[in-house]
DNA sequence: AGCACCTGCTAGCTTCTCTTGGCATGTGCG
DNA sequence: CGCACATGCCAAGAGAAGCTAGCAGGTGCT
């Protein structure tokens, strides 16, 4: 129960954004810890613009979301915490999940079968 | 408990073998119902060629398996079903397979904070 | 033989994602 | 002012993923 049952295109989304070794380790960083944009780089090794990028498409994902502060000094700082989340990946929530997806293109098919045997 | 917790790269793995509508097409069709290949490829709508990547890749994540058969009329078929699995997805799960991810590559950090303030 | 169906493989084009490097803005401090 | 630190954006290259088209082999039926 619980949860409606995402969206097929939502979980293609989630699913995609957590398919990253970087973005699960600042996933894994910010339920450890509430930080902001600099020092997570730092701490993870990587640089700012690339954080920025995994950071806004885990937003984009809604799996974690940002305020920006002041800190003291008065610097502009952009803290990230870690939305709760919760999906289940079995082949029932697949297939539920996979009737909620938008357009494979082309004409449908029905049951093109029907020749041999 | 249960699940020993997949390793990070395997849930990398399953997360972006999961991350594709048509991926997500084949499994749903799977669960519903054992299928081949060139059936499977016509109720789709897609290519064989396509289908048959997907297919490796979901075998290679181990989402699906197969078994080469023979039909009453002597043809070689290929069956597919998906292998039952149960991937959970929360904050705290990915935490804790980030810790099981392979090398981040370069030189680890440690606390390189410590200069302003 | 010719046709229908099944399987498998690959070269090659196209598209998307990742990542870097540079540049711009703003604030506080010596 | 110049330095340190914070934020943000963007162009561009490298690499990975997606997809098509074509060819190969095999079996059974008419």
């Amino acid at each position: 129960m619980s949860r409606p049952g995402p969206t097929g295109d939502d979980l293609v989304r989630v699913l995609a954004t957590l398919a990253n070794p970087h973005r699960l380790r600042v996933v894994a960083a910010l339920v450890r810890e509430r930080n902001y944009v600099s020092r997570l780089a730092r701490q993870l090794g990587i640089s700012r613009a690339l954080l920025q990028v995994h950071l806004r498409k885990l937003e984009a994902a809604g799996l974690v979301s940002a305020q920006l502060e002041l800190s003291e000094d008065g610097k502009a700082m952009k803290f990230y915490e870690v939305n709760q989340f919760d999906y289940r990946l079995t082949p029932d929530a697949v297939a539920a999940a996979e009737q909620t997806l938008s357009l494979p293109e082309p004409g449908e098919r029905g049951v093109e079968e029907g020749s041999r045997s």
